[in-house]
DNA sequence: AATCAGGCCTTCGCATGCAATATGTCTCGT
DNA sequence: ACGAGACATATTGCATGCGAAGGCCTGATT
């Protein structure tokens, strides 16, 4: 039990946004320093506790429960939950509780589908944006992050890597909109993300990375899509159902 | 004050999703009736508030006085801000307070584009589903009821009309996380259009719903993508911003 | 033996209260 | 007169507590 509290106070430490610093704006030396309330580390600890499988699909979150692990009270938990609720990752019916998402086959095959279309406007967007190559650099410090993370020993630091770069991906678009909704489908990609950690083949490449680069650096706005086409694809040929099955059985692989 | 109190629970009354009993499952008699908590009546309050213009684009809103109103508590309304603002219609500094989104009209393009691209999928995936023309009998039910709601003397209901044919766009699209993403852009578009009610030109036309209606019978997808094209891009194109600057002069108009 | 009713227990929903932070104002010194 | 510092107020963030709803277990009844 003092496990999980170490581990979601150790994980809230490191956010999805865990790169924020070092890949967003490099001149400012000092970026405005905001306080972090309790919110929003109990929002980042659950997530992370998702993706790392302390909690797996379906399962019933407990606001005393959560509360107490975090050492906090209820109240920041279960706004923390309800922003959750509007981003998808939990399911809320009242005073029955919040659940986490349920992930079947056909639901992450169709979250991939809408993710692909939000980053098809991602890359036109982001291609009909002034200015010249420089404008991918933030990309490109993203996608080499990515392939540092991959020889890191924890797993789940690809993932987070991973969606940071799409992240970058969106806000290169200059389209806020786009980047918010993204955001929000980002946690459910995390926590899809955080069951396939040792499937292989489940990770992506960091070649594919590349490419999508390449093409954006000519300016190859339908090559860019193509390959963005196959790096989501991937996923959504995954058996996530199994998956889960399997995790629920043996929970410490 | 007190008019604002009333105001905000008459709203509350009539949401967003005013017609669902009507335009949802119309085989079931007794659909599930789920209590309703403080949280989502004072989030479609606030929602309710803004697109009529109680509270204007980057207004602060303040905890003490919407619980106030609404006569509850402080918690389920900070729990409803917390919800709206992973949904983008408030945004929240710590310490700092709420304030409703800033329209912009670089935003408000850009807010479209992306649900153009939302939009899109849907008709695209509303297409691939199995069945015959039935499937889009609700869309009827939609469009017959915004034509109905241009007639009412409440210039708002047509926008919520609007806001609900959409929904059920998506919804026959079969995918629910486009669904659940749409849900979110729909609060933020009904605030935006609740600054364009009176706009002449603002409101749409129910044509154009019986265009893609027409054109998604005919299985026609290029169709049906050119007249979403049109329809949304009617909006990209007003002047929220001196919309706003007119409005926060004479708040009585 | 199966079923249904009743009570208990868990958990949620919301109210109240206090501490922490920001902001406006006022005074005081230069 | 102008700016800096300190106080006062307003508002948010969080903790605690109580009532309410749902689930479960037990036991009585058919």
């Amino acid at each position: 039990m003092s496990v999980t509290v170490r581990d979601l106070r150790a994980r809230a430490g490191a956010p999805v946004g865990f790169m924020r610093a070092g890949s967003g704006v490099e001149l400012r030396r000092l970026l405005p320093v905001q306080p972090r309330t309790m919110v929003e580390q109990a929002a980042e600890a659950i997530v992370a506790g998702a993706a790392r499988g302390i909690f797996l699909p379906d399962d019933r979150l407990v606001e005393a429960e959560i509360a107490r692990d975090l050492g906090i009270s209820r109240v920041p938990v279960r706004e923390a939950l309800r922003l959750l609720e509007s981003q998808g990752i939990v399911v809320s019916t009242p005073y029955k509780g919040m659940r986490l998402m349920r992930i079947s086959n056909r639901g992450v095959a169709a979250l991939m589908r809408v993710r692909l279309s939000l980053e098809t406007l991602a890359v036109r967007e982001a291609l009909a944006q002034p200015g010249g190559r420089e404008r991918f650099d933030r990309l490109r410090v993203a996608a080499a992050a990515f392939a540092y993370a991959l020889e890191a020993s924890d797993p789940a630091l690809p993932v987070l890597a991973e969606v940071e770069f799409h992240a970058e991906l969106c806000r290169v678009s200059g389209n806020p909109s786009l980047l918010a909704l993204w955001q929000g489908l980002a946690r459910q990609l995390a926590v899809v993300w955080g069951l396939a950690l040792r499937l292989q083949g489940g990770l992506p490449q960091n070649e594919e990375h590349e490419a999508l680069l390449e093409a954006l650096d000519a300016g190859d706005e339908a090559g860019a899509i193509a390959t963005l086409v196959e790096h989501i694809g991937r996923y959504a040929r995954l058996d996530f159902e199994t998956l889960v099955a399997e995790r629920r059985r043996a929970p410490a692989m």
